[in-house]
DNA sequence: TATACGATCACCT
DNA sequence: GGTGATCGTATAC
């Protein structure tokens, strides 16, 4: 007998950004390969990017193409292609006509990890998921996800996993342009779980 | 049309 | 710890 499989419902994202940054720790997210095997991690490192007034959202100089999907209804994904070769996955939130997402920084490998070798072309298991670009490969999450639903689709979404993990905060990694953006604390991490992309804190 | 740069990664010393 | 790869997008001309 086919056995549904529960999922993060389109009220999850809704939240607040902050609030769905720090829940999404401890989350499985899932990614269905054509051929029908999953890939799976636990996220273990989240970003939260928000609003016009974040300067290093990338909705700050407004809606153009290629932030579109930040502005539409929560639960969709916005993926983005950066430095000319890698591509990060971030999880809209709040309400349609608000630009916020949350981009996924790092996973625990859990389903799938002879796939996620292949895609990562033999890398450590270390070094699998440990960073957006990173696990973008090892799932094979590429443009094509742009503005993918995560609560309908079949082949990307986020199942319920783990309640009451440990939770850290910290700056956000990479950001570089204003000094307001770089210090607000909305990066989100397990503390000492080793598939966290950056010991800095 | 031209140019500068980025929510990164891999490889070097 | 330092840096080159590599290209879509935004912005300026």
């Amino acid at each position: 007998m086919l056995r549904i499989m529960a999922r993060l419902e389109r009220s999850f994202f809704l939240q607040d950004t902050l609030t769905v940054a720090r829940a999404l720790l401890g989350q499985r997210l899932v990614r269905v390969l054509e051929n029908g095997q999953r890939l799976a991690g636990i996220i273990v490192e989240t970003e939260a990017y928000i609003g016009e007034e974040d300067k290093a959202c990338h909705a700050a100089h407004g809606r153009t193409a290629r932030n579109a999907v930040m502005y539409g209804p929560p639960g969709h994904a916005y993926v983005y292609f950066i430095y000319g070769m890698h591509y990060c996955l971030n999880v809209v939130t709040e309400p349609a006509g608000f630009p916020a997402a949350v981009l996924i920084r790092a996973l625990e490998p859990c389903e799938g990890i002879e796939w996620m070798r292949l895609h990562r072309h033999g890398r450590p298991d270390s070094e699998l998921t440990n960073g957006p670009g990173r696990l973008c490969q090892a799932l094979a999450i590429g443009r094509a996800f742009n503005g993918y639903d995560l609560c309908t689709g079949p082949l990307l979404f986020i199942e319920p996993g783990h309640t009451n993990v440990p939770v850290a905060c910290s700056q956000r990694v990479g950001i570089s342009a204003d000094e307001l953006a770089k210090e607000r604390p909305w990066r989100f991490f397990v503390p000492d779980n080793p598939f966290v992309s950056t010991l800095k804190c």
